[in-house]
RNA sequence: GCGGGCGUGAUGGAAUGGUAGACAUACCAGACUUAAAAUCUGUUGGGCCUUGUGCCCGUGUGGGUUCGAGUCCCACCGCCCGCACCA
């Protein structure tokens, strides 16, 4: 008997797989084609399990694609550009590529014992100068194709530093490194015209069927299409009027102040005059730049002193505040407020005491609003009050379209559609990424540079110094020879654009270079047409608004700039978001470090017993907290090369798509990881218990036992194409058992191992091949074709039928399978059960679900 | 704050509106063994007593729709993800 040595068989088929060449994909006109891809990796340097599980699940696709018959591309590449880099530069020295290149190789040697179906000759990294020279080509086509401009735009900014954070760089409204409080500051900026697409990104996901249902309506929700009323509000003073945007113009009625953003041209206007209103807006530009942070800092208002008239009666005057929650980047940067209708306003209203009208009533009712808004659902009846509209019960909806009929007739206003999805700022003002590729010259003002002076590559070092990264700020900003250009127009002497691009440009097309990954364009129109879409996309949830909603904007702009076909608009065919790896926090209960903060143990550190869990060496109590993200800081996280090393990779990947559902976060556990190991060990087992027996030999219940493996080649398949590879797993296990305990002889035996290995084949493809080779099974696995489940041996002659009475189970009936329903009830109200309970009376209603369950009423 | 998701035994989870808990882990018991490990077999949602082909309860909480709800609808609670310069 031999052992399951899966290292050895792991190398030994990777070999054979690579030498045979399998998984180079080549155009093969008339074969249909399909191409699975996982959100490429940021080369960080370390695999962790989430790539893992990722991976795995891409690769299953992948290979049951092969197995029946497609031609598949699934290649590999590197996010590769981005902060970490530069963050390592600064913190250790070195240099941000050198960095990155050896976190590709060190990553990509971690990645190969996988034994992924991957078609490494289509690698390449975003940060390679072939890569980012064809995104500047691309730019510069954009450019030419008015799809991008330059506008302000706010940035965080370090006052101490004197640098632009990110927001992941702006901790509690601070500075990460100089704990300075961070300012909203405006700068010149480049931007896609992604907004000019809203409507065609909004309609066309209605198109996408094989995406998730909750990713469509969080790019619905992003985009944020909505109908509302425009108007203007006359100022009292004779000044410009302020004109307001809202989608709630049937609250008019209940308006209580109008406000402006602190932007807002009008309050700059103040700012220049009045230092009280200077003080006030720095005050509300205090704080970083994200949604989040202005949407909970605490309301902050500012009586201008400006009236203005309300527009259904010149003698309402309202006052004009500045307020720090709104946002100039959304409708017109200014609002009414209509407090009793809206619990923001509200408590903006009852912090500075301004008034609080109700617009409408719900119908029994005449209370005035306290501290709770009344924000009835849209398609609910009111009692309007005094409605210029004519209207006195209606819903909201209805109010809402009569008040803007009423607007437009008046003249006063009119209905408009906004989006709130705004332009894609590009720019970023850093070293590591790819630049943008013009020129600004004193004379010719903003030039394009030339395509053939293409790529406009990064500067390794400064004029044979090494570029200082320990400063704050943008090394391209302090490098002369490489900023000084000639103007590509006039030829005089003028500067580059030192702004890179955002990292999300340089993966909002990668998946197109793949199918051309050295053409001498962008793409090349024929492997893309060939190629594109992508079938089968695979990453996190986490990217389900920004990365795709890019994607899909670049897809459209490469396709009107001639780089797609027109059917690769909309590029993913099919979209999976799949969950994390997630592994228990061992938490010190009775101990915290010396900063007072708790103390996490490494998983190796503790142990279970008594029912509880306790530090090996010292014996205190540990606070488990499960399911919790992998986190250096927490020491939760479990290195795959270690249980590579331990397993195998089969029993990595066999682990990582068993104990969960794919689109749900999967816990590790190193009993659920040895628990796959112990299977797999058990199916090699049985591969060698078969290669003993009789060859050729009949025994009891061969067809019980082909039976189940129809059924088994059914159900596999299905969870497969549906993404349930926990519950295909969960079959196999299955079948697993029956074969194991079967009495059948050997020549069913032999087949049914051969299918098992077969169905297993796509996530534990070494131990498949080797079984395979083991029961003389013809070339690799890896290319036979996919067992096709016998009808035939799928039908049953009969079923068994739950029997329930008023909706409990009550007992059951086994009758023919296609015996017809009628005389199923007729079985069923013969049933002691039905007989008792109806009790000699007749029954009120009788259901026959056919195959399924019978339900008396009585 | 806004948007989205999730919530089922001790644990991970299964279940086209149709027998809740498949499959696995853990635990317990047994076989094999001098012993242990490995392996194999079996039991296991809670409760009741009358031990049965038994009854009652049970899918975060409270309502609703339905012959029938883990699944659909409404409200609430808890946790997770995203919020435009993290990748």
């Amino acid at each position: 008997m031999s052992r399951y040595a899966a290292t050895k068989i792991e190398e030994k088929w990777q070999k054979a797989w690579t030498e045979a060449g399998i998984f180079e994909a080549k155009r093969e006109p008339g074969k249909e084609k399909y191409y699975v891809l996982e959100m490429f990796p940021y080369p960080s340097g370390k695999l962790h399990m989430g790539h893992v599980r990722n991976y795995t699940m891409g690769d299953v696709v992948a290979r049951y694609k092969m197995s029946t018959g497609h031609n598949v591309l699934h290649p590999m590449g590197w996010d590769a550009f981005g902060m970490p880099a530069e963050n390592a530069a600064m913190a250790s020295g070195g240099h941000p590529k050198d960095w990155t290149y050896a976190n590709i190789e060190a990553m990509k040697d971690q990645m190969k014992p996988l034994g992924l179906s991957l078609d490494w000759s289509r690698e390449f990294a975003t940060c390679d100068e072939d890569y980012y020279g064809q995104q500047q080509a691309l730019f510069l086509d954009f450019l030419e194709n008015d799809l991008v401009y330059r506008k302000n735009a706010v940035v965080n900014w370090d006052p101490v530093d004197m640098t632009v954070l990110a927001n992941e760089q702006v901790e509690g409204g601070r500075g990460w490194r100089s704990g300075a409080l961070v300012e909203r500051r405006e700068l010149t900026q480049w931007f896609f015209k992604i907004s000019d697409y809203s409507e065609e990104l909004l309609s066309a996901l209605d198109t996408l069927e094989n995406w998730p249902a909750k990713v469509r309506l969080m790019q619905e929700n992003w985009i944020g299409k909505s109908r509302g009323l425009q108007f203007a509000f006359e100022r009292s003073d004779g000044g410009e009027a302020i004109e307001v945007y809202t989608t709630r113009p049937d609250t008019l009625n209940g308006a209580s102040f109008v406000g402006i953003s602190p932007d807002h041209p009008i309050a700059k206007e103040l700012e220049a005059e009045s230092a009280e209103v200077a003080e006030f807006v720095a005050e509300c530009r205090k704080g970083g730049t994200t949604e989040e942070a202005i949407e909970t800092a605490e309301k902050l208002g500012y009586d201008t002193g400006i009236r203005v008239k309300h527009p259904l009666n010149p003698d309402w005057e309202l006052p004009v505040w500045i307020a720090n929650f709104i946002l100039m980047d959304y409708g017109t940067g200014a609002i009414f407020a209509c407090p009793a209708h809206d619990q923001r306003d509200l408590d903006f209203c009852r912090k500075y005491d301004l008034p609080v009208l109700n617009a409408f009533f719900m119908p029994d009712d005449v209370a005035p609003v306290e501290n709770d808004a009344l924000v009835p659902m849209k398609s609910e009846k009111v009692r309007w009050v005094d409605h210029f509209a004519g209207l006195t019960e209606a819903t909201g909806e209805e109010a809402i379209n009569a008040t803007v009929d009423f607007a437009e007739k008046a003249g006063w206003g009119q209905g408009v559609t906004k989006y709130r999805l705004r332009d894609w700022g590009l720019s970023r003002q850093r070293y590591w990424g790819c630049p943008i590729p013009v020129v600004h010259c004193p004379d010719c003002g903003v030039v394009p540079e030339k395509k053939e002076n293409l790529p406009i590559a990064l500067p390794y070092d400064e004029d044979g110094k090494a570029i200082d990264f320990s400063v704050p700020g943008n090394p391209l900003d302090r490098h002369p020879s490489w900023r000084n250009c000639a103007c590509p127009a006039c030829g005089k002497p003028a500067q580059r654009e030192t702004d890179t691009m955002d990292t999300f440009v340089d993966s909002s097309w990668y998946f197109s270079r793949f199918t051309a990954p050295k053409a001498a364009t962008p793409t090349n129109l024929e492997d893309a047409a060939y190629w594109m879409n992508v079938d089968q996309y695979i990453g996190g949830v986490e990217h389900a608004i920004l990365h795709l909603l890019y994607a899909r904007f670049f897809s459209r702009a490469m396709q009107i700039c001639g780089h797609l076909p027109e059917s690769a608009k909309e590029p993913f065919d099919a979209l999976f978001t799949q969950g994390m790896v997630t592994h228990a926090i061992y938490e010190n209960a009775e101990r915290k470090d010396e900063n007072g903060r708790s103390i996490y143990h490494y998983p190796n550190e503790v142990e279970d017993r008594d029912g509880g869990v306790y530090v090996k060496e010292t014996g205190e109590k540990i606070k488990v907290i499960p399911s919790a993200k992998m986190s250096k800081s927490k020491n939760n996280v479990v290195d795959p090369l270690a249980i590579i090393s331990a397993y195998g990779a089969d029993t990595a990947r066999w682990f990582v798509l068993s104990d969960s559902p794919p689109e749900r976060d999967v816990e590790w556990t190193a009993s659920g990881a040895e628990a796959a190991y112990k299977h797999l060990n058990r199916v090699w087992n049985l591969c060698d218990k078969i290669g003993e027996m009789e060859p050729g030999a009949a025994g009891q219940g061969d067809e019980d036992l082909l039976r189940e493996m129809h059924k088994t080649i059914r159900d596999v398949t299905l969870g497969v194409e549906s993404f349930g590879f926990n519950a295909s797993i969960a079959r196999l296990y299955g079948f697993t058992n029956t074969l194991a305990k079967s009495k059948a002889g050997q020549a069913a035996q032999k087949q049914a191992i051969m299918v098992l290995a077969q169905l297993m084949s796509p996530m534990v493809p070494h131990l498949a091949e080797d079984i395979w080779a083991h029961q003389g099974g013809e070339g690799l696995i890896t290319t036979a074709p996919w067992p096709v489940a016998d009808e035939e041996m799928l039908v049953e002659a009969s079923v068994t039928l739950p029997i329930q009475i008023n909706g409990k189970r009550r007992g059951e009936i086994t009758v023919a399978a296609d015996l017809d329903k009628a005389e199923v009830e007729k079985i069923a109200l013969a049933h002691e059960a039905v007989q008792k309970a109806l009790n000699g009376g007749a029954p009120k209603k009788v259901i026959v679900v056919p195959g399924r369950i019978v339900n008396v009423v009585a």
